[in-house]
DNA sequence: AAACCTCATGGAATCGATTACACGACTCCG
DNA sequence: CGGAGTCGTGTAATCGATTCCATGAGGTTT
């Protein structure tokens, strides 16, 4: 492969003046531009981000690590994340955590040995101490959905306390009194949240949350199948089951379904996050959706502002309830009832 | 960041001792490596991947640049690749075309720039030269799941034919005779050959594809949609749907429900490609499943052998069907008709 | 005791870029 | 006409590693 070198052979002129033409540097001649410019054509020269880094200490690469790539989610956050860097002109190496700590710190050390310019994480955990340390060096870094309280790291993230309130007033209307939560890793911020804010709205109607009526799961499908199979041996199961997260509930109607059981007439259900295929199942599920794409977009920014020098902002944004049908029919005709399609190109 | 020099410093030995303890070459006294270790810990010193893989032409990194990563069949054969590559010590860099050659060509660039040691194509289109000229160059790459004919690179794929066959069978089992197919981009030899096996298995039934009932799609969902509509406007329309991949089988779904139609009274439906989801949509979809986590796994094997300077080879895995409930029931007891539910953890 | 290895080590070149600095050729202006 | 400024260019240092080669110490063989 051609190096800057046999381009300023090849032009008649000296390395520095490649180099300068390559940056549009203002003093080079027209004369030495051209030349130049003929000899990258001619022999297919393209300059070696590796030794640019190298000399430059940027990389223009940012690293996202991410707690699971095989939910729909964080695919389509990893997909906007991309979008935006491209805009900016980064890069992005993605690392999948999938939901298992070392990997994450394998991820993150591999990401800081390659010097990423940046790193945007969705932690799995409480934070390992390889993480932490990055972040007191100086590593720009940037929270995304689920984030370490205590550590000085702008959070963008979805605040989904409002959903909830409305998913439970839409449960209550409809009648269903005794509800239960399909909790995610105490260790995530999200994981805790979501149960907070569903206790949290419940004691607005009055209603509680006994423990037997939180099931612990770890966002894959496996446990909320799991979960939800104790709930269903309960000796008064619950008549709703809320999904903290969209592979929780595809494990819940795995196993509703299993038992025999049908959604909604025997049981609810409801899930934190929308994706499109919620749609199509049987019944159509209710749920709510996250702003992801703008999530992405807004963890990108805040990130680069760090990194070229501007003061990053936190960005918290609304998610909003989507009704359909996995609760029961819904004669309120103040709520809506209109599947909305997210666009899956 | 302290960098070598620091730690030969600390240590009181030249950079060559430190480098050798670090590569762990023969010759270092244990005294010498003990130092050097201790200086490491209390530096906490990481080597700089940036300036040795410039120095050793070698990023131990792969590219693969995937068709569209919102599509849960590519999302998952990301992720066997990224597993295999980091088992074998190599890092993934993504690159997302979105189904857009000037996108993937985007990509190639900036992976070639970055020196990766190979990369992995599911391409898009035809091949740009980009592409067709990097292979030429020598640059370790392997296809996977689609492939440009003509050129020297091995293929890791599946081969659809068998269980296209039995799809059909199936259908003309079921009573069905006018069936449909929403076709991918003719550029890419997934879209070509998945009509081809498609039209060849109607054949030995007798039955023929007439132009009406090949509809162009781009496999994208509302391709999916925009093409089933125009099935459903024909005078006569088919009795089945076979979309050439998951998400026009989405789009279609939609199409069809837009309508008020049902499945599979109204109309049948089936997929190439299968995913957890199908197991839970209204109906459940009969859809052609490949082995991906395979294919990832294999290409990323061929991959490495050709780049740490072993034959590579190419690979051809079968594709099964799996028969669920969105094209009529089937009465025949050796029909699969256990829906097979993949992980997602 | 001389010759010869082996081993541990350091010095310095190298990878391919960027960039500070020096220098010569011009132009400009008093 | 001469000093100052501008412009285009080249030389060489530099980034942080790896690795070839030289060197000297110590041990073995004849």
């Amino acid at each position: 492969m051609a190096s800057i070198k046999d381009v300023a052979a090849e032009a008649g002129v000296s390395v520095a003046t490649v180099s300068r033409v390559l940056n549009d540097h203002p003093s080079v001649s027209a004369d030495a531009r051209t030349r130049v410019l003929a000899a990258v054509e001619s022999l297919g020269y393209r300059p070696n981000a590796v030794a640019r880094s190298l000399r430059t200490d940027q990389t223009h690469t940012l690293g996202l690590v991410i707690s699971d790539v095989m939910n729909p989610y964080f695919t389509e956050l990893a997909r906007s994340v991309e979008e935006e860097a491209r805009a900016l002109g980064y890069s992005v190496i993605i690392g999948n955590a999938d939901e298992r700590p070392e990997l994450q710190d394998h991820h993150v050390r591999t990401l800081l040995d390659r010097r990423i310019d940046g790193l945007l994480v969705s932690p799995t955990d409480g934070g390992s101490p390889l993480m932490l340390d990055a972040a007191r060096a100086g590593t720009p870094m940037v929270f995304v959905d689920r984030w370490i309280p205590g550590v000085d790291v702008p959070v963008v993230r979805a605040d989904g306390r409002a959903a909830v309130r409305d998913l439970v007033a839409h449960l209550y209307r409809l009648g269903h009194r005794r509800l239960a939560i399909i909790a995610g890793p105490a260790a995530t911020t999200t994981g805790q949240e979501r149960v907070e804010a569903f206790r949290e709205a419940l004691g607005a109607y009055g209603l509680g949350l006994p423990d037997d009526y939180i099931g612990q799961g770890d966002f894959q499908a496996e446990s909320g199948r799991r979960v939800t199979e104790g709930f269903l041996d309960l000796p008064e199961p619950p008549e709703v089951v809320f999904a903290a997260d969209n592979l929780m509930a595809l494990g819940a109607l795995d196993a509703i379904r299993a038992r025999g059981l049908s959604v909604p007439c025997d049981i609810a259900l409801a899930a934190f996050d929308d994706i499109p295929w919620f749609v199509h199942t049987d019944p159509p599920i209710t749920a709510i959706a996250q702003p992801t794409g703008e999530l992405g977009r807004a963890a990108v920014r805040a990130l680069v502002d760090r990194i070229e020098g501007r003061p990053p902002q936190s960005v918290t944004l609304p998610a909003r309830l989507v009704a359909r049908r996995s609760c029961g029919e819904d004669r309120d005709p103040g709520q809506n009832q209109t599947p909305v399609q997210r666009s899956t190109s």
